[in-house]
DNA sequence: AACCATCTCAACCGCACCGGT
DNA sequence: TACCGGTGCGGTTGAGATGGT
């Protein structure tokens, strides 16, 4: 592409790609993987830049994309998500399995920003509009970072210094660093208390740190409510309701014991996707809770996520697809009908790929899924992951918080 | 049917970080 | 330490799709 440098040596393609450049593209990476992917494009015969391959595949044709209809329960997390992490869609896409960084950026500027907009609140400060109306104009840089997390409660000092471990909420430590001096730079006064993981858009005055109180942003409480399997109605009306985020009366211990819990607990174990704990079972993927009426895939007790053992070790940078056979390490099931996902079209006819590809290709998307989460979330969350028995555990740990949480809630 | 406005989403762009040298 | 290539991320763009008149 222009202005990088792997494309000024040749003329190459731009725009929309062909079904014949997919096809290649999907070939060469499952028979080889990508490794670098500067050298993708020569290896698998393509007029484009690796930069391009590379967001080709991870947008689109990558087969453990999930696709179709967004739930109301992903944008749901989206939202909370986007409360507590801004407009860092990468991280919010590892929450949310089988989605994309630039999809979900793209339901959030197309989507969800007027859904809140018609709700009364506003998307980039997770206030009521009402609120931000009356505001006194916050500095210019906040529109850019845009979300800060406005209701905010707050807790004590070493409530938010000690309990808040920044690795909990943000274990990509170099993101953190490039987030904190780029885009994302915050005002370094302001980095007394929670850990920069959670006020990473103090910048936009939400964390009013003042003498011994720092303010917690709540959505992030009303995420973990949510994270934490509580499906009752109590913790999903205060994760929905922002009205409820913020009550002046909320007691601080109440808070207290859940954010202390949440750190031990859910935020620990944050490779687990959220839902995938509240199933109950070790599936990875298969978390898309049901009531979804625009897909079909959303049941958690259908078979349609991806449901993986393994025991394998590998290098979190190229997978060892040739390897892999379905019967080795890694066991995949793929199930649920296509939806509209273009991969399933290459596997079905329009894209010739033979049967022994095709079980390789399903490999490749359990191998990738572990990748993925092993990339993000590092070897020791990676083991508690594929442990069940830690699962288990968490689970039992997370009931025990929720009724903390429920304690304190019930003080509201 | 034609036109226009709006929406969606794949792809591009530029920047920053990282590791190697 | 500086430079460079590779990579990843978030913002933006624009073509096509969709809906309204």
């Amino acid at each position: 592409m222009g202005g990088h440098s792997c494309c000024y040596k040749q003329k190459l393609r731009k725009g929309l790609w062909s079904p014949e450049e997919d096809e290649k593209l999907v070939k060469h990476i499952t028979k080889y993987g990508h490794g670098c992917w500067s050298s993708v494009p020569k290896q698998a015969g393509l007029q484009r830049c690796g930069k391009s391959c590379r967001l080709r595949w991870i947008n689109y044709l990558r087969p453990d994309l999930k696709r179709g209809t967004f739930s109301q329960q992903e944008e749901d997390l989206i939202i909370e998500l986007h409360a507590v992490l801004g407009n860092r869609w990468s991280k919010i896409a590892a929450h949310l399995s089988g989605r994309t960084d630039n999809e979900i950026k793209n339901l959030w500027n197309s989507c969800i920003k007027k859904k809140l907009r018609q709700r009364g609140i506003d998307p980039n400060t997770h206030k009521l509009l009402s609120e931000v109306e009356g505001d006194v104009k916050v500095p210019n840089n906040s529109e850019k970072n845009s979300s800060s997390s406005g209701h905010q409660i707050p807790v004590t000092h070493s409530l938010a210094t000690q309990e808040l471990t920044p690795s909990l909420m943000r274990p990509d430590k170099s993101a953190d660093e490039k987030s904190t001096t780029s885009k994302y730079s915050a005002t370094p006064t302001k980095k007394l208390f929670l850990d920069q993981s959670l006020t990473n858009h103090e910048n936009t005055s939400t964390c009013h740190a003042t003498n011994s109180t720092g303010y917690f942003p709540l959505p992030l409480l009303s995420y973990a409510l949510d994270y934490n399997q509580t499906t009752s109605a109590a913790a999903l009306s205060i994760s929905s309701n922002p009205l409820l985020w913020l009550n002046p009366e909320l007691n601080s211990n109440a808070i207290s014991t859940a954010i202390s819990s949440l750190s031990s607990t859910i935020l620990s174990s944050s490779v687990v996707s959220p839902l995938s704990c509240a199933a109950g079972d070790n599936s990875i993927s298969n978390w898309t809770a049901g009531n979804d009426s625009s897909s079909h895939r959303s049941s958690a007790n259908d078979s349609s996520g991806v449901m993986m053992q393994s025991s394998c070790s590998f290098d979190s940078g190229n997978f060892p697809w040739p390897d892999l056979t379905p019967d080795k390490d890694v066991q995949v099931q793929l199930g649920g009908e296509a939806e509209d996902i273009k991969w399933s079209e290459y596997l079905h006819g329009a894209f010739p790929v033979s049967a022994a590809m095709q079980n390789q290709s399903q490999s490749l998307y359990g191998e990738m899924k572990i990748g993925s989460q092993f990339a993000i979330n590092g070897l020791g969350t990676w083991h508690q992951t594929q442990q069940l028995p830690h699962q288990i555990q968490a689970t039992d740990i997370n009931a025990k918080d929720f009724q903390s949480v429920s304690v304190g809630f019930q003080q509201i």
